[in-house]
Order: structure tokens, then sequence, then C-alpha cells
DNA sequence: ATAATAAATGACTATTGGGTCATAAGTCAA
DNA sequence: TTGACTTATGACCCAATAGTCATTTATTAT
């Protein structure tokens, strides 16, 4: 699988200068040195191939904040937590410049709602930090900080990405700790309560039907021929007709789908969809699912 | 002219939905009831269609936001600034969705280049309002703010726009003013100095060359006949190859071309280009400039 | 009423881009 | 060397789309 690398390699740097609807499948073919049917036996299409990426890099990258915003001590954790979104802001500079510059256009709908959904594993991870940090103080003001912190954050990797100026990350990360430090210690009144910040995630849930993932599934199965994987996409389709499986033996089969190219949008959905099932209306367990930790 | 309102309507209505690229010209025609050959009496292209409901927005609402900024009382500024950002986006909801949908995507150099230099004039509007608000004391810290201000208010704009939620203006406007006020007050270490706030602006100038202004002229040209305009063209592409003209009269004939549909760009390019040549290296001269009041 | 002029039409062109498939090149066991 | 099988190719297909232009329709002046 290792002409997938390549066109993933070749295509971001299209990407990341053009976007997406401005690249052809041609002009990535001929950046990646193949022909045009090379690049089909290696993606179902175009879509797959961004769907692809997108999920590469934000699987990590949710894992990895998740990750920090768990194990760091709470002194350093606003800290780490900036510097780590801007280094990597950097070094992987092209998806990000995907991401400010594609946003909220991703035209596909189905793309949209994957990045939603990776937004909101972000927005509780920035939770828990602050609940981390600040405790009972931020209660009724920590939803409407998410916001802020998102809006902080957003302002300042644009300018990190396109005016490629003598900024310090060091430095830039300090001052947005400030910033969430003196917003935190003084804000009184926040826009974004509790009930809006639950009531923002309602309307996504409704479009991820039972008939959707069962289809990514069927979609998976004409591509993956190994036993295992095989085998566990079948048992996971049987669990989800009628829940027979124990919580360790689905999140094991989960684990042995997760890391075939061909099963990326199944082991999204069956999170997803299990996810927000198991979340039902209680407002606390909204923590970033375990399974998603590398 | 009332075809192109009609076709600038409609169009707004589609590209809020799809965004730019995903609508075709044959659906703005559809969509407004006439033939595609009436659409290109209107337009020369797409693009500038594109081109003139960017500037037809934005130049309004860059020139209110100006005289907000000048006229308030100080102990009301901030919240009329943030007001009138929130009700404008939520009536001219269509214009508010391209933005932050297309946001830096705007495919097209020359709109990006555009979009940046009305950024610019707000990015004025907001450090005029720092200066007049908080006065000395932000004065290290002002450059800042405004990229922080700017974070914010796209962060709960996007909200507003797409979340359809019961979101009362009014509030969220106290709580953007309070969220600047505990920053303003309480800030000490900026990410963006004066110098880094000023470098940024450099490299987009670079773009603008004289021959590209000559361009536009010649452009216009070609669909002016009206004869105070046509003469108008003429003298400022006179001027432009060699100063001959008082200032006073210049800024005559700028507004003479203003508000003729295929002058918009020349208009915007003269303004930016004489705009720049005269700003020189000083950081002291940059407001907004006066002939985009109304 | 009629001629002249302006406005509007939509079939048509040229181009692009996603995706397919018959064919060719490469690989390897017997 | 042969033949079976895998991998790769790029000409080709089809749909979509920006933009044009000969022709028709509406309007206005005489």
């Amino acid at each position: 699988m290792e002409k997938r690398e390549l066109i993933m390699e070749k295509a971001l740097e299209l990407f990341a200068e053009r976007g997406f609807s401005a690249t052809s499948v041609q002009e990535i073919t001929e950046h990646s040195g193949i022909s045009k049917g090379a690049f089909y036996l290696s993606f179902k299409s175009k879509d797959e191939l961004i769907s692809e990426m997108i999920h590469e890099y934000l699987e990590t990258f949710v894992a990895d904040v998740d990750q920090l915003v768990s194990e760091s001590d709470p002194e350093q954790l606003l800290y780490n937590f900036y510097f780590y979104h801007l280094e990597s802001f950097s070094d992987q500079s092209g998806f990000a410049k995907i991401f400010v510059k594609e946003q909220t256009h991703f035209f596909n709908e189905e793309f949209l709602a994957q990045i939603l959904c990776y937004n909101e594993m972000i927005q509780n991870s920035i939770l828990v930090m602050l609940e981390n940090v600040y405790g009972e103080s931020v209660a009724t003001t920590k939803y409407d900080l998410v916001y802020a912190i998102q809006g902080l954050m957003k302002s300042y990797m644009e300018l990190l990405l396109f005016g490629n100026l003598p900024l310090n990350n060091k430095y830039l990360a300090e001052s947005l700790v400030e910033k969430t430090n003196v917003l935190a210690n003084h804000m009184t009144l926040p826009a974004i309560t509790s009930e809006i910040f639950f009531l923002l995630r309602e309307p996504s849930k409704g479009s991820l039907t039972i008939e959707k993932v069962m289809e990514s599934i069927d979609d998976a199965l004409a591509y993956v021929h190994e036993s295992i994987e095989r085998e566990s996409l079948l048992l996971l389709k049987e669990e989800l007709n009628q829940p027979f499986l124990s919580e360790a033996v689905k999140a094991g089969l989960l684990k042995n789908i997760k890391n075939h190219p061909s099963c990326k949008r199944v082991s999204y959905f069956l999170h997803m969809y299990w996810g927000m099932k198991q979340e039902g209306s209680s407002h606390t367990s909204c923590h970033l699912p375990n399974h998603f930790g590398k």
C-alpha cells in the first residue's frame, strides 16, 4: 500500500496550495508521476482520497490532544495545549492550510458532518482541560470559553500559516495562555451557556441513521478481503442489527478494522453512532471516546 | 440597471447556500427567470458578478463601521460596534454566510487581495475604536487586541449563522464587550506587536503594480460610455502616468466613477494604489480613507 | 403602420474534469 | 520459454459549465 501514501502525500501539497475543488485528479496523478488509472486502483474516487486524508490527520490530532489533556500537569496544561496546536500546525502546515481554507465550505455534506464530529471531540477535550485547570470556578462559563478559545486560536493560526511571519510558538502559546487565564478569571457573562452548547450538538446527530452506517459497512465489505477485518465487519454488522456483544469485544473489533484503509469511514460512523447512543440525553458523559487514543 | 439588481439578489441566495464555485451561471439565470444571454448583458463574466457583489456589500459595511466608530460615544462604542456587526450579519446573512464559507478560499488571487484590503480597513477602524475607548493604556496591546477581537467575533458569528440558535444579539454584544474589556484591561503579553502588525501588511502591497491598475482602467473604458465617467477615467489614467492633479481634483474624479457599475474595480485599485503610496513607510497614517464614507 | 433600434433568447461551442476500460507491461512459477 | 496473473496506462466517455452569437421579440420614433 505504498502507492496510497505517495498519492496522499503529493495530493496534500496540491490541496494545501489550491484547495480541493481546484485540484484535479489529473494534476494529482501528474504530480505523483503515475497514470490516472493507477489512481483509481488505490482510491474509489477523489472524494474517498479527501475523506481518507481528513481522517488520517484528524484521528491522530484528536487523539494527541486528548492524551495531552488527560496526562498534562494542570499547571502546564494550557501551555502544552496551545503549544501542541501551534507546533502541529507549523509542521503539518499542509493539513492546517486545508482546514483553514476549506473550513465550513466542505461542499460534501458528509465531510462536514465528519469534521463537525472531530470538532466536538476537540471541544470535549477543551472542556476537560478547563475543568482540570480552573475547576468549579468556570462551571458556568466553560462552554463559552470553549468558543472563545477556538476563536482566538483560529485567528492566530491563520496568521501563522499565511503571514509567514517571524512568530515564536513558545511566546505565542504564552500569550494565548494569558488570554485564556484573563478570560476565565474575569468573565461573568457567558454568551454560550450549557443549554445552548448542547442544543448546538443536537441536529448533527439526527443525520446519522442506522441505514447509513449499514451502508458504509457494505461499502467496505466490497473492498476488504483480509479475513480478520472481514469477520470483524460482519460481526459489527450483526451487532448493529441486534446487540449481543460485550463492550470489550466491540472495542476489540473496532480496533481490528481501525487501521484498514477502506474502513476509515465505517470506523468513524460506528464510533459516532454508538457514541451518541450511549450518551443519551445526559450531559455528563460527553468525553472523548477512549478508542481514539493510540 | 434593474436587471443587475435582480441577478445579484437571486445569485446571493444561491451563493449563500452553495458557495461560488458550486453555483453555475445556468442556475443563476434559471433562478432569476432570465436567459443565459441576458446575464452576459449585465455582467462581463461570472467573476465580475462575484466581484461586484463583494464590493457592494463590503463598501457600505466598511463605511458604516467607520462612521459608527468615529461618531459613537466612547462609553457606548464597543457595544455599538459589536451590535452593529451582529445585526448586519443577521439580516444580511446571505453575505455573511458567503464570507464565512469562502473565507480565505477566494480562489481568484485578485478577490483575495480585495478582501484583504477591506479587512485592513476594518482593522483600522478597530484600532481607532480601541484608542477611543481605552486611550494610551492599550498602546502596546492594541494591535494584538485587533486579532483577538476578530477571532472572537468570527467564532460567534459562525454560531449565529449556522446554528440557528435562540441567541439574543443584545446579550451577545454585551458578552463580547465584557470579553474585550477583560482582555484590554488585563492582557500584558501581546502576540502581535506593532512591528508584526505592519509587517503583515507589506506583502499584499507588492502585488498591485501600476500596470495592473492601468489595465483595469482600460478594461473599464471599454464598458463606460457616459461622458463624465469616461473623462474622469481618462484624467485619472493620465494622473497615474504622471501626477499633475491636486488632491481635491483627484478625490472628485474618484467620486465621479465610484458609483458606476463597471468602475468598482478601478475605484478599488486606485484607492489602494494611491493609499499605499501616500502611506509610505510611516505607520501613523494608516487610517480609513475618507472617500469610503458615504 | 413601419422602420429602426434595443433587449432577450437559447442552441451552440469549447473546455474541463471525474471516472472507465481495453490494452500493454511487468512478474513469476513451472 | 511459456502462460497465468497482477499492475499500470492513457485514450476515451460523459456530464457540466463558462461564454458566444445568429435570430427573435419588444420598444420606440416617425
